[in-house]
DNA sequence: TCTCAAATTATACACTTGATTAATTACCGC
DNA sequence: GCGGTAATTAATCAAGTGTATAATTTGAGA
C-alpha cells in the first residue's frame, strides 16, 4: 500500500496556499462551501494537514479574511500610484470600481465574509482594522485634495467627506461586481470620477488631465 | 409516553413562521447557523414539519430571502408618504438610512445571503428582482424630481443618476449598519439629504420644508 | 359525539462535518 | 550516506446535518 507523494514546504508557503484555497472555496461555493476537505483539496492537501497550521477551521478563515482585506486596500492603494492628490484620488476610484477589485468572486468573497462578522467576534475585529484602514485612506486623500487646491478644510469636514465617498465607492463597487446589469456598456470609470467630483465640488474635467 | 401538544395553524402563518424564524437563525447566527433544527426550535415546531410546508431548505432559504427582500423595499417605500417628488425621495432617502433598514441584523442577513448568490442560481434570479425593484423605485423618483423642477431629463440621464444615488445609499446604508464606528454622534439623515441634493444639483435646504 | 383527513411529532437513516491520532514519509544536518 | 526530526498522510471518531417515514394527535364537519 503506497500512500501518495508529497514534499516539504515552507511554512508560509503552507499557509498561504491554504489560505488562497480557502478564498477560492468560498468565492465559488460560498462560505459553507469551504469545508476542510475542499480546502485541503484545492490546496493539493490532506484535509489532517490544515491542523497543523492552523489551529482550527475558524483561525483559517479568519486568517484568509484578513488576508482578502489587506490584498484589497493593497491593490487599491497601488491604484494610486504618486503624483498630486488628485490624480492619486482619481486612480484610488479607477481601481475601485474596476477588476481585479470590482469583481464578482471577490464581491462573494466580501459578502461571506460580512454576513459572519455579525456572529463572530473574532472576524468582527479583523473587519474592523480593514475597514477603517481603508477609510482612513480615502480621508487623508480628501484632506490632501483640498489643502492641494486651497480650499483646505476642518478634519471633521474631511472626515465627513470620506464617509460619503467612501460610501459612494462601495456602492458603486457591489453594483457593479454584481453585475447582472449592462454595466458593460456603461463607463463606470467616469460615473464614479463625475460623481466624487461632484460631492467634492470639483469640475470633473480635472480629474482628465 | 406524552407526545407535546401542539395545535393546526393554517398554512400561511405556518409558511411565515418558518420564514421569519429562518431569518432570525441567519441574523444571530450566520447562514451557517441556519439548520432546520434551529429555525423549527424558534418556530416552536418539529424538524420534520419544515418538509411540509418547504419541498426541501434550500427552498425555505429561497422564501427566506423573497421575504426579507421585499420587505426591506416596502419599508423604504413605505417611508416616501406621498406629496411631490423631493419630498418622497427624501423620505426614501430617510428610510433607507434608518433602523429598521439600516440596521446590524438587517445587514447580516443580507450580506449571507449576497454571498450565496453567486454559488446558488435560484438565488441569484431572486436576488435580480429585488435589486432592480429598488433601482427602478429610485430612477422614477429621480424622473419626477427633475420633471417637478422643470429640468426633466433623458431617460439614460434619469437612469445613470439612478445608479449613483443607489450605489450612495447602499453604501451609507452599510456603513451605518456595520455600526462599529461613531455614527450615533453622526446626523446621518442629513449627510444622507445633503449628498443626494449635491449630486442631484439642488439646493440642500429644499429638502428641509 | 364520532369520524377521518390533515397536521404534527417522533424516530431513524445516511451522509458530511471538524477534529484527533498513529503510521509513514521527506529532507536537513552531520 | 544516514539518522532523526518535522511534515504529511491515512484512518477514525463523535457530533451535527438534511431528509424520509411511520406513528400520533388535532380539529373541522357530519
Amino acid at each position: 500500500m503506497t500512500r501518495r507523494a508529497f514534499h516539504h514546504e515552507p511554512e508560509a508557503v503552507r499557509q498561504n496556499d491554504l489560505i488562497s484555497a480557502t478564498l477560492d472555496s468560498i468565492g465559488e461555493l460560498g462560505l459553507a462551501g469551504a469545508t476542510v476537505r475542499e480546502v485541503a483539496y484545492r490546496a493539493g492537501v490532506t484535509p489532517g494537514l490544515i491542523r497543523r497550521y492552523f489551529d482550527n477551521k475558524e483561525r483559517l478563515v479568519a486568517a484568509a479574511y484578513r488576508t482578502f482585506i489587506s490584498g484589497l486596500i493593497a491593490t487599491a492603494e497601488a491604484g494610486c500610484g504618486d503624483g498630486p492628490a488628485l490624480t492619486r484620488l482619481a486612480g484610488l476610484i479607477r481601481a475601485s470600481v474596476t477588476a481585479p477589485v470590482a469583481d464578482g468572486r471577490t464581491l462573494s468573497i466580501w459578502a461571506a465574509f460580512i454576513g459572519a462578522v455579525h456572529s463572530d467576534p473574532v472576524m468582527a475585529e479583523a473587519h474592523r482594522e480593514g475597514y477603517q484602514a481603508f477609510r482612513d485612506l480615502i480621508e487623508r486623500l480628501v484632506g490632501e485634495v483640498r489643502a492641494e487646491r486651497g480650499a483646505p478644510a476642518s478634519p471633521a469636514e474631511n472626515r465627513r467627506m470620506a464617509i460619503v465617498l467612501n460610501a459612494l465607492l462601495d456602492g458603486l463597487w457591489i453594483e457593479i461586481s454584481m453585475g447582472g446589469d449592462d454595466f458593460s456598456e456603461l463607463d463606470v470609470v467616469s460615473i464614479a470620477l463625475e460623481s466624487v467630483a461632484t460631492l467634492l465640488g470639483i469640475d470633473p474635467a480635472e480629474f482628465r488631465e
